[in-house]
DNA sequence: CTATGGACCTGAATGC
DNA sequence: TGCATTCAGGTCCATA
């Protein structure tokens, strides 16, 4: 493969190197003005004037959603597939690809999303209808407590398909990408074709840590999946430089030196070492 | 219920 | 140079 994947791609890594970025600087702030741009994937659900004099209180994650959590119920901000939040003290003026300004007395949160598979969803509450569907189903957090091998092992028992596009489903255990379900998949020396039903604990447990190791290390790296990948300061994460098979088709496995191979599982690439992997 | 393919949208890279 | 095709981070939804 010649080229790297050049945009920004928010996996759970980048999602909450992105909340930490903003979080503790817009927390408390009030919002002046809410400007929305172009349709993202689903409608705001409010009136964007209503939420104006409201306050910030806290900026949460549940799998790749942030939560901001303000006075008087709740914005849900996805960043899909090229969405990426900027957090700055002054307004300047939005480009094409600027859906979302969210001024503040604190400074101004901006979602640049050229592809606006990205979404900015107001809820009175968590529990409201239209939030909860969206987040009823998610599985377990990856880098909780509750992410719990044993418990790994009893939900994938249940599923007959390949174990990477189980893990890209996102409603066993969040935030496991197409890059991270990859690399975490050769981490645990798994063959992505394995039905995840057929896949022994021992193989569950190395596959469950390795999961946590990938994520932990790559929100440690400061996110960073993709080359320009930035935080809402700017700031570049530097995680890619570790993709063991990702975006690697043809090159040497850095393990063992037979080249990487790529496949195509429910429309996605999956990239995996033939000799490192097994079946 | 589970599994699969299509859909959404834009830009960059590649191919003819 | 110009235009068509392929591919990319996610995930909801309709269909088997």
């Amino acid at each position: 493969m010649l080229c790297l994947p050049c945009t920004r791609m928010p996996e759970l890594p980048e999602v909450e190197v992105t909340r930490q970025s903003f979080a503790h600087r817009i927390a408390g702030a009030k919002v002046l003005h809410l400007r929305m741009g172009k349709p993202l994937r689903w409608p705001l659900g409010v009136a964007p004037q209503s939420l104006v004099g409201q306050r910030v209180t806290h900026v949460g994650r549940r799998g790749k959603y942030l939560l901001l959590q303000l006075t008087d119920g709740v914005l849900l901000v996805h960043l899909g597939m090229s969405g990426s939040l900027h957090f700055s003290k002054d307004t300047s003026e939005p480009g094409v690809h600027d859906h979302m300004d969210l001024v503040t007395s604190q400074g101004t949160l901006r979602l640049h999303d050229p592809r606006r598979f990205g979404a900015v969803v107001w809820a009175s509450s968590l529990d409201a209808p239209v939030v909860h569907k969206l987040l009823a189903h998610l599985g377990v957090e990856p880098l909780g407590d509750d992410f719990v091998a044993q418990d790994f092992y009893q939900a994938l028992h249940k599923r007959r398909a390949p174990i990477k596009p189980v893990l890209l489903a996102g409603d066993v255990v969040v935030g496991v990408g197409n890059i991270y379900a990859s690399e975490a998949l050769f981490a645990a020396g798994i063959r992505p074709t394995v039905r995840a039903d057929r896949l022994s604990l021992p193989r569950v447990t190395r596959l469950h840590a390795a999961i946590r190791d990938v994520l932990s290390r790559a929100v440690a790296a400061g996110g960073s999946s993709m080359r320009d990948f930035v935080n809402a300061h700017g700031q570049a994460g530097h995680f890619q430089q570790a993709w063991a098979v990702y975006g690697r088709a043809g090159q040497p496995c850095r393990a063992c030196s037979t080249p990487v191979r790529t496949l195509v599982q429910g429309q996605r690439s999956t990239y995996f070492c033939p000799q490192c992997q097994k079946p």
